[in-house]
DNA sequence: GCAAAATCTGCGGGTTCCCGCAGGACAGGA
DNA sequence: TCCTGTCCTGCGGGAACCCGCAGATTTTGC
């Protein structure tokens, strides 16, 4: 019997989610349905659900948050990321957290039903991995040499959007402080932080929160990504 | 005749809110639908519509840079924000570009049908400013004097949060540099940047970028408040 | 296995940031 | 009128930032 978890926080998609997985999978069992990662987490914990489609960005614990629990848990859970946006922030996320071996899928709210209805059975009957063409273009990127970042800038793009200091980072990463501005050097470079666009216009930003601006308008970045790190960094020093 | 113009990018929700006004106005008109801010800017201005309902946060351009542009050509239409989000960016946004007079709503889509039904006839036919509960809290929190930041704090956290220096911003804003650092300042000390968890934790934090990183996980800044700013700039800076 | 390329590291300096101290301008109240 | 509070301003200095230069180390490609 196959039971499906609904993880959404706005109704309206909730009920179009569960008319779409009765449609698409009509041999499914029950068609569970939380309105937040915290619930959905422990709906995936106690309901022992092999299946789940959820919503990033929610309040009370984004899906991103929410698929690493599950998936801490029980690897070989089926999750499909049903999502409004392909922010270079939530496909990162996302990359990060998938185990090894693991499927699932990414499909944005934009696509058609039946792309949806499609990447339901691809990913929960047939155990592929469905990823929509969109997000595919930003995972190239983000891996790739193209603008995108590399692991490491990106890292350090985080460090400092939270708002940790030369010193700070390079301690955190054992890194003499000498490489780390290096390595904020190249993130300047690639995040375009040394635009003249007038005459005179030298010294009219400060690097360090230009790139981070830079980082947020083109979405490498998102307030959620600052958060979790943020969450991150409070773990690993109030020890 | 009363026609409406719907402005939402959302599918699902653009037919729910087309549902919602027929049933909450039987006496109107056409109801217009338009998929995002600039389409809505168009239509507004073709179908000369006085009543628009529409969502904040759109990609090609979103819900307050739609309204201002529409209020500026007609002063007297009347809006429903119909949002997300009560974060104080938005509410600050919309507050700003309100012009004297005008009636307007802000309700939020976690809010019953009911209470977005009665928002409806009470902001398009008796004229009435309706606005969400919890919104009004968040208004209150960004006049008052609580936590909330004042004007020119808010103004200089923009500033701050878009990349530019001191020396920039006291150019801009025809200060002395020390006034910029002064308000600062202010402003760190009301973020609460000077947090010292532990032991031997200072000079963790450089305190501008964390200042950013801070209103932004407390909803003070988002990403779209800073991507305005940033357009506003480069206006005042690039004739 | 070797050369090329990429990274890490220290040094030195110019610049910007952060801020305590102190004096001046200006508004409102006893 | 004087006093008090608030805001703007200059000065000075310690810390952090940004970065060119150059040698050491590691990785990569053939």
């Amino acid at each position: 019997m196959m039971d499906v978890l609904i993880v959404e926080d706005d109704a309206l998609h909730r009920s179009f989610l569960n008319e779409a997985v009765r449609a698409a999978l009509p041999e499914c069992g029950q068609v569970i349905e939380a309105e937040n990662g915290l619930k959905g987490e422990v709906q995936a914990r106690t309901s022992r659900v092999e299946h789940v489609v959820m919503d990033l960005q929610m309040n009370e614990r984004n899906g991103i948050e929410a698929a690493r629990t599950i998936w801490r848990e029980r690897p070989d859970t089926k999750i499909l990321f049903w999502s409004n946006y392909s922010d270079e922030a939530y496909v990162r996320g996302v990359a990060r957290i998938v185990p090894e071996g693991a499927t699932y899928g990414y499909v944005l709210k934009s696509a058609s039903e039946e792309r949806l209805k499609l990447a339901l059975r691809s990913v929960f009957v047939e155990s592929q991995c469905v990823i929509d063409r969109e997000v595919r273009g930003i995972q190239q990127k983000s891996l790739g040499n193209s603008p995108g970042l590399t692991d490491v800038e990106y890292e350090i793009l985080v460090d400092v959007a939270v708002g940790l200091t030369d010193k700070a980072i390079a301690q955190r990463k054992h890194l003499s402080l000498r490489s780390v501005q290096n390595r904020l050097q190249q993130l300047y470079e690639k995040l375009d932080v040394y635009e003249t666009p007038g005459q005179g216009s030298e010294g009219w930003f400060n690097l360090r929160t230009r790139a981070v601006a830079v980082a947020l308008s083109r979405k490498v970045l998102n307030a959620s990504a600052i958060e979790r790190a943020e969450r991150d960094l409070r773990q690993s020093r109030g020890i």
